[in-house]
DNA sequence: ACTAAGCGGAGATATGTCCTCCATTTTGTT
DNA sequence: AACAAAATGGAGGACATATCTCCGCTTAGT
């Protein structure tokens, strides 16, 4: 375990500061992309820094995760505040959850945090996840109380059908990015409470090619 | 990379066959449970025998692999032939589908191999999987058919949907085993071309602090 | 021009897997 | 019961990979 940095009383020196920012975009781009258990050492070479300059900035990798990060989940709470703001309570939750579903998509290490908790999390997390909470349990309550949403769900189940959604994207990202879109509308059909005929998918399915190089 | 044992000409020894038995037995627990990546001394230990015997009994992890899961895919593919006897087309599909998700979410590995394949998949498996291909083709289309299963879905889809509900055991395996019942039953819902009422759920949703336990 | 701050990245440390090797034990045959 | 062939176990070498420190050198800022 290593020492954090003591409480900087000074601000950075020119340089220091612009080799920070330039981390923290590397992370950014890596967690998004491989997920929260790059090494800092694939960080700082992708910053084009030394390692030594990665662990004299931040502690370890869960600080470097939270500055990182937090941006990210308090989008999704954004995402969960506006669809409040959409008067018709189905379209609202649908609204919500499809945003949240293309967010988990775009973002490996947001999945991870927030649906997967690969590390330990930081206390800053906790606060945000709490925070957004009750937004969606209202979303989920309003589409359920206008006969909308089958009531049998409950709140947790949400995080748990984003984990399946978020499967999808885990293992065909590289060939087919947009594939959540599909699985999102079969998804939704299921949570209505009564439906005449299938939504139309939004994005076609994978080619058998595609699978192939997709599962390897 | 080892050289394969040389084919055998004469029987194992007893004492030989009797360890090649219990590896065998203690690899295709630890790769249910823990997944097809298990180290093979950890089989060697769970099987209480050296790590020794299982090199000399097996070339590689993927050859104990095969001869750990063929059983597991051919089963697979018998359930497919059984739901094809069904003469209701929708039951069929449901049948067959809860059976694969049942069968998935009882074993991690069968799940890597087919539907993640985690690693080089011998050719003995390849050849099962296009066994089973036609017998599943034609329960989708059967379904398809009658109008219950919604028509712009491909075969493809389906190892796609088997992968999502494989996420939510993967992530509750220790807290609720039995969860992927609730979300087969959403998914069924939402693969169905047109629905009154929800399908009542068979397994209830987990609890805050159950899901809290899960993810870590 | 001088000093404090910052830098890079080689390398020490730790962990973990794979797989071999051989002195010893067990089996099966005569 | 004696013997040869087969099989065993598990210590340990080879390899891979990640974490984090250290220090001689560079740079910013006054």
């Amino acid at each position: 375990m290593s020492t954090s940095p003591a409480p900087r009383t000074r601000p950075l020196r020119a340089d220091a500061e612009r080799n920070r920012q330039r981390l923290i975009a590397a992370a950014q781009e890596l967690f998004a992309t491989r997920g929260i258990d790059v090494t800092l050492d694939d960080v700082a070479r992708h910053a084009g820094v030394g390692v030594g300059t990665v662990y004299r900035r931040f502690a370890n990798r869960d600080e470097l995760i939270e500055v990182v990060l937090v941006g990210a989940v308090r989008r999704l709470a954004d995402h969960a505040e506006k669809a409040l703001a959409n008067p018709d309570p189905w379209d609202g939750f649908e609204e919500f959850f499809v945003a949240a579903t293309r967010d988990f998509a775009e973002n490996r290490g947001l999945r991870e945090l927030v649906l997967e908790r690969h590390r330990g999390t930081a206390d800053a997390f906790v606060d945000v996840r709490n925070g957004f909470q009750p937004a969606t349990t209202t979303l989920i309550g309003r589409a359920q109380e206008a006969g909308e949403l089958r009531d049998d769900l409950e709140p947790v189940d949400f995080p748990l059908i984003q984990l399946m959604l978020g499967a999808v994207t885990h293992h065909t990202r590289d060939v087919a990015p947009e594939l959540w879109q599909r699985y999102v509308t079969l998804m939704l059909d299921g949570l209505r409470t009564r439906r005449d005929a299938p939504t139309p998918f939004a994005a076609p399915a994978i080619t058998d090619a595609q699978f192939d190089r997709a599962l390897t």
